[in-house]
DNA sequence: AGAAATTTGTCCGTATGTATC
DNA sequence: AGATACATACGGACAAATTTC
């Protein structure tokens, strides 16, 4: 494996991806990312690589780190318009599940799921809507 | 105490042990490997390169390991039908505008929307449905 | 039912050797 | 020569799930 940095180091590159998953609510405030070892799986690079990427999201604020917990989203502010008409950007609810998303989470139809709703806006104008689902964390 | 790795890596070296054990029935199928404080004791080595060895044979399939439980053996590999390659499985479609949904967009209830579903596994299982809504171009 | 021990999961810091740009 | 990256390896500590007492 060559090891070329055109531009940028490669532990930018990873940095920026994360942060792209975060702020589009792909991994919602609060939820943990993947550990240093699926990181390193998934980008193909060493692990001091993947912790250059995330000391950089750590210093940026955008995560959290706890000792033998993992790494977590921490809730992003929009630094795009400081203003925001008080809208809120990200919420967290639980709905039932609908019968594909039963399916896909092999529960029942019904079945409580977290949801995390964030917005992406551009003049004031919603462009995206992401809806991310999750099971609820199991009650022993 | 150094870290030489001429020929095959430590790890490997473990692995293969462990597989010979497995495959020879010394360790059946169902049952508990040894942990990996005594796989650590055992082999001399620091528990992250035993934990190394156990990812290898766990990513060919070996063995399974269940947090606070253990590592075993896997009873009847061949039953999977697996993907193997693809984190994320992606698919769109488009979708009518719920109450929701329309107020966001400001469009009317019933509105076509494009969707696009994502999903997320691990070991499988699904863990994650990301569903990312816009507009569809306008078309006039 | 509750506490303790076991076991795996994750992160931290560090170190050495190799390879490429 | 230096910066960047990769691969490997060590040891320590805390967290979480499971089992055992």
């Amino acid at each position: 494996m060559p090891t070329p940095h055109y531009g940028q180091p490669r532990y930018r590159l990873i940095a920026n991806q994360l942060k792209e998953r975060i702020e589009s609510g792909r991994i919602p405030p609060g939820a943990l990312l993947p550990a240093e070892s699926a990181l390193t799986a998934e980008f193909q690079a060493a692990r001091g690589t993947v912790r250059q990427a995330i000391a950089a999201l750590r210093e940026a604020g955008l995560v959290a780190t706890e000792h033998g917990r993992g790494t977590y989203a921490t809730p992003h502010q929009h630094e795009r318009g400081l203003d925001e008409g008080s809208e809120t950007e990200t919420q967290q609810r639980q709905v039932a599940a609908d019968p594909e998303l039963a399916a896909l989470f092999a529960v029942e139809v019904g079945t409580t799921l977290m949801e995390q709703q964030s917005l992406a806006r551009a003049d004031g104008a919603v462009q995206t809507v992401v809806r991310t689902y999750r099971r609820l964390p199991a009650e022993h």
